[in-house]
DNA sequence: TTGTGATGATTAAACGATTAATCAAGGATT
DNA sequence: AATCCTTGATTAATCGTTTAATCATCACAA
């Protein structure tokens, strides 16, 4: 591998003007810098990170803590972060929560370990990671003490539910599958609030048993709102199976706009979040902290958007007549 | 942030014994040892990932270069490898080659600059990575000059077959949705082989316009083989539209046992890939490769498995009978 | 008593880059 | 002509860790 100290070398000049004229600080002379620039190139000169970190204390590199990477919504966050990251000339080390509290603070601590100048924490819901030696930006649900940018979760339920009253829908099932998770409770109240006095509606969560579809149509629903794709995957498909048609019989949305909500048929209208603008600002806030700027951008919430799709439709009239005349 | 200088300075003793008194090495009494861990736990002392690489050479880290971070197959493979080389001491730089052939190139380059140990590499298809001056794991399909490790694509698809020639199936399609794929054309070939002789089947390629699966039912055709879940899923509730049931009128086996094949009603049958394995040898490999090993373990095919779930189902009798007597 | 060896610790150099301090030399100012 | 400033470069120290080489002590054997 090549060195400042072989450039030198070979130039018959010091270390100390090679370094200052790939750096551009200190006074170099242009004769020299073209000299040096030149040499370096044509050497393949790749300046040692781990020299240059020693030295200046900074390694370059973010840590990324996620309770499970395997969860479908991470990838869309992870390619957000890479490339803001990578833009602002930082790289991404990953580490896994594996899913427990202890083995989330446990992966701050290895990050801490390898030298990371900032971590971004992706929370295990419910919990509060321990407050490493660097900064940290959380993107979660809830405000934090700590910077935090998060989505607009109960924003994006009041999409969901806007839509569907334009489309004339009048009685609404709100699906869940964890009546824990704040992200889906904030969602779900977000659908509430829009539906409030527009329609009715009942909120239902799966994790005890899944609703019999059939029958709340029969009683005049006609729109489902879930709180992620999957959970609407299963109510499309599910619908199918009870010879409930899509979007005819029953209009649905999902959340997040998984790559699965273009694969089915019919394909999935959904909430989508701003992931790009999500990681812009995390890494922005990480990258003014570490630079120790005077005022790093603030805590914020970013609006998520409508993408309308087959699985919704305007109201049957059969359905909003039944309704009207079954009370 | 505590350092071995302020260790030695506090106890008295050289920066020397210091190390060598926490990593093992060289002559220490067992009281200076004690003593000197003692207080590194008490300050809370974690040796510089920085200065410890400079002076080793090694960073103790491997770089992750994938064509897009947001296929859903990927996150299984960083997950098991995220597991796999935390598990030897290594941690995980993500790049993104942002699915072109320059930008895993450069991909490459950046994780060179960052002074990583080693590169694994599940490169786009159709392209040649540039070789890296550390060692690099190629997962992929084809057999590679250096190191690769890759699934067994060709005997997945033959269990896919055999499965479904099992059920009493008798003419099935074979559906992928790119003809240029190394994969697909292996996961096909591998189904042609094992249905070879055994039943009537085709293949299409969804490129151009998906097939009209009523039409291909009406002609006997009672199972489909697809190269991915997510085909699937279109395959299966496509053919719900068309008013075909899963599995009674028509059985369905997907690839890569992603999260949607449990969300979906049926559930999907699937050949799954065994990730852990995978990575295990990838980072076996490289981890080998680095330490200079004598004898690293060499390139290796690894076998997938079946799952099957609700989308399968015994041929329908009618079908087959249909088939009998239609030529 | 004088080597000989083992033991436990220290010294010093090195990894590669950065940077404050220093120095030499020439040009401009008084 | 003496002084001052500017320019362009060098010296030397530093970041934190590792490691080969050295050194001092003490025990033991000849």
């Amino acid at each position: 591998m090549p060195s400042q100290k072989q450039i030198a070398r070979e130039l018959g000049v010091s270390v100390a003007t090679v370094s200052n004229a790939l750096t551009g600080k200190g006074r170099v002379s242009r004769d020299v810098v073209d000299l040096v620039t030149a040499r370096a190139a044509q050497l393949g000169y790749t300046p040692s990170a781990a020299g240059r970190a020693l030295k200046t204390g900074r390694s370059g590199i973010l840590g990324l803590v996620m309770p499970d990477i395997t969860h479908p919504v991470f990838p869309d966050f992870a390619q957000g972060l890479e490339i803001e990251a990578d833009a602002r000339g930082y790289g991404i080390l990953i580490a896994n929560g594996r899913g427990t509290e202890a083995g989330q603070d446990n992966a701050i601590k290895q990050l801490i370990k390898r030298g990371v100048d900032g971590i971004i924490m992706i929370p295990r819901r419910g919990t509060r990671p321990q407050v490493p030696p660097v900064p940290m930006a959380t993107i979660s649900i809830a405000s934090d003490p700590r910077f935090a940018v998060a989505a607009n979760h109960r924003q994006g339920g009041r999409l969901a539910a806007q839509a569907i009253l334009q489309l004339g829908h009048r009685s609404v099932l709100l699906l869940g599958d964890d009546s824990q998770s704040p992200v889906q409770i904030d969602r779900i109240e977000g659908m509430a609030e829009a539906l409030e006095g527009q329609a009715e509606f009942q909120v239902q969560w799966t994790g005890d048993c899944f609703p019999d579809l059939a029958d709340l149509h029969a009683t005049g629903v006609t729109a489902v709102l879930t709180v992620s794709d999957l959970l609407a995957l299963r109510v499309v498909t599910e619908a199918s199976q009870s010879g409930l048609r899509c979007p005819d019989d029953l209009s649905v949305i999902g959340f997040d706009n998984l790559p699965l909500s273009t694969a089915v048929r019919p394909t999935l209208s959904t909430i989508v979040p701003d992931t790009a603008e999500l990681a812009k600002r995390a890494i922005a806030y990480l990258d003014a902290a570490i630079r120790d700027d005077q005022d790093p951008p603030a805590p914020s919430v970013v609006d998520m958007t409508l993408r309308l799709r087959d699985s919704t439709g305007p109201a049957p009239q059969t359905a909003t007549q039944h309704r009207r005349t079954s009370p």
